[in-house]
DNA sequence: GTGAAAGCGCTAACAG
DNA sequence: CTGTTAGCGCTTTCAC
């Protein structure tokens, strides 16, 4: 089924039948036009993408570039991301890097070959020279939840340092002495460092101390953190992403450590459940569909203008207040 | 960065190009082997897709048509098909429905467009003719999750209504007296009908009695469960899906019904949150990732083979006997 | 061991 | 108002 058998069956040239697929109804009869809708219509015809893609030099797909994609974050993600190009004339090209670096790199390469248009990146890896591959072909590029440094592209994240600064501000009111911190490993992943970062800015000069566990470079992280929770002070727990706040409130209870008497609980992403469980758990709420939606706007512009928007995009998260802090 | 410039630079015709991009090695010399090569790398030159495609006649594209993105089942499917193609050749372009039948439709035309080369679909529509495009355009399908009926393409699913025989099993070990079963819309669902099915399948016989509230259609669905909730007799919530169940346990929460005394509750999905909660949560556990792994190897059997084998696959779900029911 | 040429389905410049 | 023609980047047949 392709564009020579409905001119042939129209009794027109392919030329017309390309017109009338484009709009170009400038000069055609409305006789031809109608030959032509209703041959279309009657053999059901779909003008390949591949060809027009061939021609036109643009695929009209775009990529996405996942951290993991089992995970509730990045189904809101891709909500948003969805949400924005159903409208488009692109198509979404998602895939999954499996927290695996090389599995991310392979990924990448599929989408050059695709000539994908362009990239919405949640990257594994905090050096934008590692994505010298896409700086080559000059594809457009947002990143999402993370970016890489020195600046290379634009990137719409969640406002964390800013919001660990209130955290900070939260633990003084509440005279905590000491913050642990648990999350995946914070090295190259600019959302957890500047969560930790903030944190530490917010606590200076204060009595208070922070220590960190990097759960996944210490299978052994749940003795560690017992053999800290056994001093006297008054501790607090944050938990910088909800995997981990969740993999702790269950550590907790099975320890029948209490929330928030024996120990506080803070963590990020405000999933459904935190306000279900007893106590209930304070958290901080992203609204990663917001920044999916905002991260394909940019991408848009950007092919658009091919103006290279300089800045990064915070969009703002919430802390909701309950009763684990 | 054409294969030309490839031919150009490395002084050979596009086509023993070609035959090195293809692996076609028969009859070629070394040195001319090492050449390309060395040009290949030195230039970074990806093939297009695109141009590929429209020779060879296939896309190696797969569409995955899934009926609502941001949800945990569906994240945990998609991780089970995108590892299946990760070692493929297909890349996979994932759209989300949003729950609209419009916008199924109307992504379904765009893969066609894409002139993908199989679909996995899963169907927000219970006739197959709403599906008569993918029909007419002979597109290899697999359902997952549910099915269209009569029966037209092969679909892997969970064991429903197998399941809910047990959940009636249950409910008369424990002594329900009346189950009210709540889910979104059922009809044309089929996992849901399956599920609902199975239950009065499992109770025939006895003097249990089932309600169904369906939810979407019945904004006011918390004042009917209410009132229903008056009466004396035993009684047990069961939820369709994950969704529903975390808003029943939500709402029994804010009005202070104590479960399982008051009214015991099971549902399907089983979140990572069912054990945390107090009670905790008896669930039906589904394995959505392996239903996809299962989806996406079938489709490629179908898609190699050219056989469409005409069977419902059934993975195996699990009870989770916890505190609630 | 390698190349010339045709053609996949489409678009667009030019001609009439 | 419409058609002829060339060409997008690749693969493949046939020829040397």
């Amino acid at each position: 089924m392709t564009i020579n058998v409905i001119a042939e069956m129209a009794r027109v040239s392919k030329t017309t039948v390309s017109r009338f697929l484009n709009g170009k109804f400038d000069n055609m009869s409305e006789a031809t036009k109608e030959r032509i809708a209703e041959t279309i219509a009657e053999l059901d015809y779909h003008p390949s993408r591949q060809a027009q893609a061939l021609k036109a030099k643009n695929s009209l797909l775009i990529g996405i570039s996942v951290a993991d994609i089992s995970n509730m974050y990045t189904s809101r993600l891709l909500k948003g991301i969805s949400d924005y190009f159903q409208n488009t004339i692109y198509q979404v090209l998602i895939m999954d890097g499996d927290n695996s670096i090389e599995r991310e790199y392979s990924n990448l390469e599929k989408m050059v070959t695709e000539r994908i248009d362009g990239i919405i990146l949640q990257p594994l890896v905090h050096q934008p020279d590692h994505y010298q591959l896409l700086i080559d072909e000059n594809i457009p590029v947002v990143q999402v939840d993370r970016y890489t440094e020195p600046f290379t592209w634009p990137a719409v994240v969640s406002d964390n340092f800013q919001k660990s600064l209130e955290v900070a501000d939260l633990m003084k009111s509440k005279n905590y002495e000491e913050i642990i911190v648990l999350s995946n490993h914070i090295n190259g992943v600019s959302s957890r460092m500047n969560r930790y970062n903030g944190l530490k800015t917010g606590i200076e000069n204060t009595n208070i101390t922070i220590k960190l566990i990097e759960i996944d470079d210490n299978k052994d992280w749940q003795n560690t953190l017992q053999s800290m929770l056994e001093s006297p002070t008054k501790k607090a727990l944050y938990a910088l992403n909800g995997q981990v706040l969740w993999e702790i409130v269950r550590f907790l209870k099975k320890h029948h450590i209490a929330i928030p008497d024996d120990v506080g609980v803070i963590g990020y992403d405000d999933d459904m459940f935190a306000d279900m469980i007893s106590p209930e758990i304070t958290s901080v709420s992203q609204n990663p569909q917001e920044i999916g939606r905002t991260a394909a706007a940019n991408l848009m512009q950007i092919m658009n203008d091919k103006t290279t928007l300089s800045k990064t995009i915070r969009i703002p998260s919430t802390i909701q207040m309950r009763e684990s802090l």
